[in-house]
DNA sequence: GTCTATACCCCGATAGAC
DNA sequence: GTCTATCGGGGTATAGAC
């Protein structure tokens, strides 16, 4: 009788399991076809799963979707985050920011596909449902933590007052004790950093930038700049 | 007998009209499926042709791809010229380099899917051929014309020596008569135009930024003064 | 140069036997 | 909880009649 218990959670824990080898097929399925070509059949055949038994564990194809993307961005967030922990606590504002930024690239281009996925082209007729805006938070909050604490004064830029708002909030929803306009320099310094990444890893940087990684260095400096981060070039 | 000659006429007429409506419908049709999902079928189908048919006037699906490319690439570029070109040829430079980028971010608002095969995610399968390089640079030699002429003092970048070589090279490429520096301050700038319409088209911008237009606005008046341009923010 | 037919693949999702 | 069978779609590409 209260073998059951134990039942329910060997149970629990290999369905867990299953829904994790899913999860991993997937994304390996998605580096040859795409995010748009992923295929609920296509990962039970691998799996020795008949086509039908996949729906035991995952919903529909939307849903595995959702699963990628959400563990996808908990990945990503957590190796910026591990990346910004690893350095000297005693450090310079500005070696953190880099270690943030080298993160960001180092992980897209180990994973261009999962990259592609949360920053590429949307996929055809999905829409992505709000639990996943709290992991791609996560992101863009673990990039700024080095931030944190930044006096304002050394921000050169000066966004329009109407702007201001969208900074404050931008600095609320990512637990930042920053200014707005350092807050709206952040999400710029975001479209320079995922910008250049974006071009690097869909092409656009060939025979253009030899070496694409002191580039990035050189950019990177350049948005710490912007963002007021004492010591960048 | 020397019919033959307009009938030939006609018929590359017709055959090139032929090829066009394909192309539009391509088009369309990505706007619903993603560049991913472009089929040959469902182009004949829409067409009232029979899937057979249209490999008389399209090789393959990659082959179509490759048209795709090219025309948005082309169609992009001249947009962006039109707009520098309809600028007062007396006007300050700042006044071109606004035009033109955000020529870039209407064309892009205007044509997503476009933009999106463009500079999203690389289509699974396909690697485009070298005939898109001449399209797709066009693009950038559009952006950079406000820089004609820009004296290189004010670009507040100091990029590695190791860059410099890079900077030449896109500057002679895009035939631009800007210093190595400048060249690469606008390949880092074309990372911010790029990322940040990217980040908004792509849904990361959403609940974050509420008048995207003018948070747009503000970047490229920095970007600018990245760029060394006079009169910039 | 248009059409049918064909070979050979893929997919999401469900019903119902076991 | 696994499996077969099924519905109802989709696709690339070629051969060969007309």
């Amino acid at each position: 009788m209260w073998q059951t218990v134990p039942m329910a959670g060997q149970r629990a824990r290999a369905r867990a399991a299953v829904i994790a080898d899913i999860a991993t097929e997937a994304r390996r399925q998605m580096a040859t076809d795409g995010a748009a070509g992923l295929s609920l059949r296509s990962v039970a055949r691998e799996l020795g799963m008949v086509s039908s038994g996949i729906y035991r564990y995952v919903d529909s194809r939307d849903s595995l979707l959702t699963m990628l993307l959400v563990s996808c961005y908990d990945e990503f967030g957590a190796s910026i985050e591990a990346a910004v922990a690893a350095t000297d606590p005693e450090s310079a504002r500005i070696v953190r920011w880099r270690a943030a930024c080298d993160a960001v690239r180092s992980w897209a281009l180990d994973h261009p596909h999962d990259y592609a996925l949360l920053y590429g082209s949307p996929v055809p007729g999905y829409a992505a449902p709000e639990d996943t805006i709290g992991p791609a938070r996560r992101v863009y909050a673990a990039l700024a933590a080095p931030l944190r604490g930044l006096s304002p004064d050394r921000v050169p830029s000066a966004p329009s007052a109407g702007l201001r708002g969208d900074g404050s909030q931008i600095a609320a929803v990512l637990d930042l004790d920053v200014s707005p306009d350092t807050a709206l320099a952040f999400v710029r310094a975001c479209a320079g950093v995922f910008g250049l990444i974006s071009l690097e890893l869909f092409g656009h940087t060939h025979n253009v930038i030899a070496d694409t990684g002191v580039f990035f260095a050189h950019h990177v400096d350049r948005l710490a700049f912007e963002l007021g981060i004492p010591g960048a070039g």
